[in-house]
DNA sequence: ACGCTTCCCACAATCGATTGTGGGCTTGAT
DNA sequence: ATCAAGCCCACAATCGATTGTGGGAAGCGT
């Protein structure tokens, strides 16, 4: 029995040009034996692996999983195997991340840590690799983009603090190496000044997208002496640690002043108040940036520079009240 | 130049079979290129390729996260990649992503998601796969196991009720095809007994650890009637499934029935009220599994069997009280 | 000048599966 | 019985890196 025509015999493609009893017989001996196709060498051979990268920046924001779990669905059910990398916010680990996967010979990236200037991205744009941005996307826009409809998330969230009554708003910003922590902000001040509302002082940049930076971002301002009556956080962690911060000096919320989060994570209606917050469809994002991916590979090329912005939903909750006074 | 040469005189290793001037132009040809060596060609030559794979049954539980991010400093640190894969609870998902990557060539795996009667684990037993096991293990107990000393953490849980005057407790018992389900169930009856509290019906099976499931539970076990004081969780997302289910019928917590959870994942703290939950060293239990595993790959062998069973905390918050009347 | 050692490098086999090609056997027709 | 056609299968090259081995060149001593 050659080696040759055993692989046709077990490859659906193939299994034409051997006659059906040898494909039976080495489909028994298959079984028999446990045998299973060693990818790496097929992968060396054809130079596919069927694989597909997803790389977070931070595995313990709950963004995520909802994102890897969108995409997971819709790649396990083409076949592909999802494999996972966490980079713990580090553009260091991103770069020997990607590079590893690269060499590893994945088929395609999805890639959740796309920062502003981002030259992994473009290493994998110069290489060609096939790669799809969700959530982040990188100024050159080298690459299709999922995210959400920031600007109208954030214009929903002023204007509803607005109709509560506040003025003074705050924007707790997230860094501005992310897309989402620029148009976010970027976004509050066209929101505010189309409402004519103050944003000199307004917008406070957080180093991170967690709750310690926004604690911080809270107590620095309010250390400087600037007064608000409601914040808008760039995102749910933020909001969170923006709450601790000011439950901690004594003001309450949101009888002294409102908050709203961004993204709607699973247990932010379950906190005491609830919170005030924008819903994006997390898994839908991954859902559809990993078939985009998927069309990619199987031969289809998307426009470059194409960005889909999916629709938020704004959820009222307990967090945000008419401004006092 | 002879690709076997190039090969030297980039492997640190062979650096020696190679004049210095000859690994000096090789490496600045390398970087002029963006040479990066094929890991898939490597592996099938060497059949190692530095990657461990870890195994998760549900990334959108908050626990695994954690676990996660402990094995993948270790591993990163030592040069390794990780990938993760989530198999979304389905058995069958599980099977053939670990056959995936296995066939993709990884030197070995750190599994969470163990059951008790698990034909996976069994197959990579009779491979002999390097494998450990976190979190939950098997019953034949054919890897090392790293998890926590959940018969201590149950016994606190009912201490603390009882001392609290609780005679009625009900415990909402994990899957019967996990060890973490059978242990605590387990555990929970031997506390009860040494107490002389009850058992009778005092045990009830969820389907899986979610917090639909937990409030099915605790549905069912109203509507038959059984009456209690207090729950003790089999972990926290059925603690807080068993109180939304309790809210939902005007039932207060703490005030007419206590509640403990476990595992106190990140977010338990913040609930309102404050979930009186067992914190387990979720970090370390990734680190030592990953630790142990890396050894095995570097030649030295683990005991099979082996447990190593964490301590853990009892973390008393605010859903549980004296009991009423 | 010759022979010896030492040091580099090139050659070629190897890992396991895929795939284009050619030869051999069977089958059927004349 | 002979030849043509057709169907299977075996052969061998290939993917890219690793690694044992042998040979050639340089250096040194006598």
């Amino acid at each position: 029995m050659h080696p040759g025509t055993a692989s046709r015999a077990l490859n659906p493609n193939a299994r034409g040009e051997v006659s059906r009893q040898t494909v039976r017989r080495v489909e028994r001996a298959a079984h028999l034996l446990g045998y299973l196709p060693n990818t790496v060498a097929r992968g060396l051979r054809t130079s596919r692996s069927l694989v597909v990268a997803l790389v977070v920046p931070d595995i313990t924001n709950p963004l995520f999983p909802y994102i890897v779990r969108g995409a997971e669905q819709v790649l396990v059910e083409a076949g592909y195997t999802l494999v996972l990398t966490d980079t713990n916010n580090d553009p260091g680990r991103e770069r020997s991340q990607v590079a590893a996967m690269r060499a590893g010979g994945v088929d395609g990236f999805i890639v959740a840590t796309a920062r502003w200037q981002d030259p992994v991205l473009d290493e994998l744009a110069a290489a060609a690799v096939p790669t799809v941005l969700v959530n982040r996307r990188n100024q050159s826009c080298s690459f299709p983009y999922f995210g959400t409809d920031d600007r109208h998330g954030i214009d929903l969230c002023v204007d509803h603090l607005k109709q509560l009554g506040h003025r003074s708003i705050l924007h707790l910003a997230g860094p501005a190496d992310t897309s989402t922590g620029r148009e976010r902000a970027s976004a509050f001040r066209q929101a505010m000044r189309a409402r004519r509302l103050p944003t000199a002082r307004a917008v406070v940049n957080c180093s991170s997208f967690t709750e310690q930076a926004g604690a911080a971002a809270v107590n620095t301002v309010l250390a400087q002496g600037f007064s608000f009556t409601a914040i808008v956080a760039g995102n749910d962690l933020l909001a969170i640690g923006a709450l601790e911060a000011l439950t901690a000096r004594g003001i309450e919320c949101p009888r002294d002043v409102s908050i709203t989060g961004y993204n709607d994570v699973d247990f932010m209606r379950r906190l005491t108040p609830a919170f005030t917050t924008v819903r994006v469809p997390l898994n839908k994002m991954g859902a559809l940036a990993a078939r985009t991916l998927l069309g990619w590979l199987g031969g289809t090329e998307p426009e470059l520079g194409a960005k889909v912005l999916l629709p938020v939903e704004f959820m009222h909750r307990g967090t945000t009240a008419r401004a006092a006074r």
